[in-house]
DNA sequence: TTGACGTCTGACACCGGTGTCAGAGTCAAG
DNA sequence: CTTGACTCTGACACCGGTGTCAGACGTCAA
């Protein structure tokens, strides 16, 4: 097997421990796939110990914590934004980390504001694009008409 | 010079042909970049002649039709519906084209609104973390006051 | 022992308009 | 002839979560 990089923090635990998830079992519950989860921790996102052979071994916690990376993930926000609030939405470490994670989720919002905005921008100039196009449909559809008409 | 690809239709002009322009001028006039221009033009979005020596050669009523290649991208058209309803856009060849690129602007805006109604619900699911989250901070302030007092 | 399956890491692809670079040809001005 | 400004083509990078593959190792049952 090729080198596993390990993260700090994380331990290598008994293979086959209980009360614990291996990768497959993990992917399994949440919908995400194995490589999502490997995404998830390279990006600091979510934890994972280690067996002694090298295979992830997951907390009891993790189905709960994917379930709410997921939910922002789908939210629009990225692996940026989420790893700054993430600590908050599991019930974190206090004050300070729950103020950053609300001003996160707050520029988030705006920053949606800001491209719904955009989009309905879009929309009008398309609407308008389109008023001239059916006009201009309408008006060979009738001189198509009147061509047909003296034929 | 590297060898130059050569589209259908296009014709070879002598150098330095009045009343028309090189890419540089045509930049100059749109505010699109060379690299865009050619890129319009790979896309199919944009005839260019050819001097004698390889330089692109732009007709007249080619900034007129940057200006809707632009207008129709920052729509978020991307450049497939714009090759499919630039004939009609231009003044083009009748009623099957219009038909066709009336369909497309048609499609794009309903693609606009379903994005729209994404953004919202992105929006409303952020909405609901926000609060949790405020409410956490809130908590957090309310028992660090406390314990203030109580010390 | 062998085969099937799970897991590991690392890498490429995707989207799509644009910036940017490299290497080379063109051409007018000095 | 030299210099500098343009132009040519082709290629890589960007963003960002995910799919997918390759090559290798672990594990378990037949």
């Amino acid at each position: 097997m090729a080198p596993m990089a390990r993260s700090v923090g994380e331990r290598v635990v008994r293979a086959g421990a209980e009360g614990s998830l291996r990768i497959g079992e993990l992917a399994e519950r949440t919908g995400a796939s194995p490589r999502s989860l490997r995404y998830y921790e390279q990006q600091g996102l979510l934890r994972a110990d280690r067996d002694t052979n090298g295979y992830r071994r997951y907390g009891l916690d993790a189905p709960a914590t994917v379930g709410r990376i997921r939910e922002l993930l789908a939210t629009g926000l990225n692996t940026d934004a989420i790893r700054e609030l993430l600590p908050c939405a599991q019930g974190g470490p206090g004050l300070v980390f729950c103020d950053r994670s609300c001003s996160a989720v707050e520029r988030q919002m705006a920053q949606l504001d800001a491209e719904i905005a955009e989009l309905a921008r879009r929309r009008e100039a398309l609407a308008t694009y389109a008023h001239v196009m059916r006009q201009r449909r309408d008006e060979d559809r009738a001189l198509a008409a009147m061509a047909l008409r003296s034929a």
